[in-house]
DNA sequence: ATTCGTGCAAATATTTTGCAATTTT
DNA sequence: AAAATTGCAAAATATTTGCACGAAT
């Protein structure tokens, strides 16, 4: 996380942008964490945390600027809030998304990538990047009566 | 479309609910469409027609029943508002979207399908839908890098 | 000293909802 | 007549933005 910090460090001079206490502290929340996250959870952080927070008007500016220096990647999974991930050294990946639980889970599968790479192929078509989302219900949500499980703020 | 709309009607008096000329007028212009298009377009749909057009609050409640009723579908693809799509004997479909002239080609891949069950499976994860987009440049937009790129595109 | 950043509140944008008046059955 | 529906405006929700004041370079 030293070495995120560094870089966040380095592409705001880069930028002419200044190292704020609130950005270094935001960032420093930020780059904790290992799950997907929306912007309220970070600001929850902060509150945890105790110390002076950073307003919900600069968490949201740094989320963006941490994303513009590829420390953060973000997207959104129409839960109606933006969901961010560490982008620091991680490989690709596509979701599973539980409808019920909202769990994000990750993976990786190469069958898929190479059948992507061959549909486009045969259409002329050049690939630059994709979403694909499987949505349904995870183990601990298939049966019963399930409560959702609002899994997604906690760290 | 006669079949459609006479199925909407039977759900309505199924749940006992009423015929009304504006739940029926904002159905027609919904169910004549085959793209995907979003609540606004139907309103837009509506004015265009010239026609008394149903409120904002109508439209967006109608859509509810559609989809309640399987005539449509809707996502949220995160582009800021919710996307519908017929539901009518409709196969399912995925897209290539070309980022310089914007125009989507159609997909069905069974390797693909095939493989996202198995992914899923591996997880326990039980599918109900899912979204599948490949970004890149279509075969006539592959050396026009002078083209707008206007939009950003994760993987 | 200059340039940039912060925090607040107000603005966006889409969709939902409370409620009184109106329509359908 | 009873029950449901409409349309309006206001609410809800997540994110963005204008602006005056404050901080980093």
């Amino acid at each position: 996380m030293r070495e995120e910090l560094a870089a966040f460090r380095d592409f705001l001079r880069r930028r002419g942008l200044k190292c704020t206490s609130q950005r270094m502290r935001v960032a420093e929340r930020v780059l904790q964490r290992r799950d997907h996250f929306s912007a309220e959870a970070v600001m929850d952080d902060l509150r945890r945390g105790g110390e002076a927070h950073a307003s919900k008007a600069t968490v949201y500016r740094t989320l963006v600027l941490l994303e513009e220096c590829r420390l953060l990647d973000s997207q959104d999974f129409g839960d109606g809030f933006r969901s961010y991930e560490p982008a620091w050294g991680v490989q690709h990946h596509d979701h599973l998304v539980c409808l019920s639980c909202r769990r994000i889970i990750e993976f990786t599968d190469h069958d898929i990538e190479r059948s992507q790479e061959r549909v486009a192929n045969s259409h002329g078509f050049r690939v630059t990047s994709h979403i694909h989302r499987i949505f349904g219900y995870c183990s601990d949500c298939q049966d019963s009566t399930h409560e959702a499980r609002q899994r997604n703020s906690r760290s």
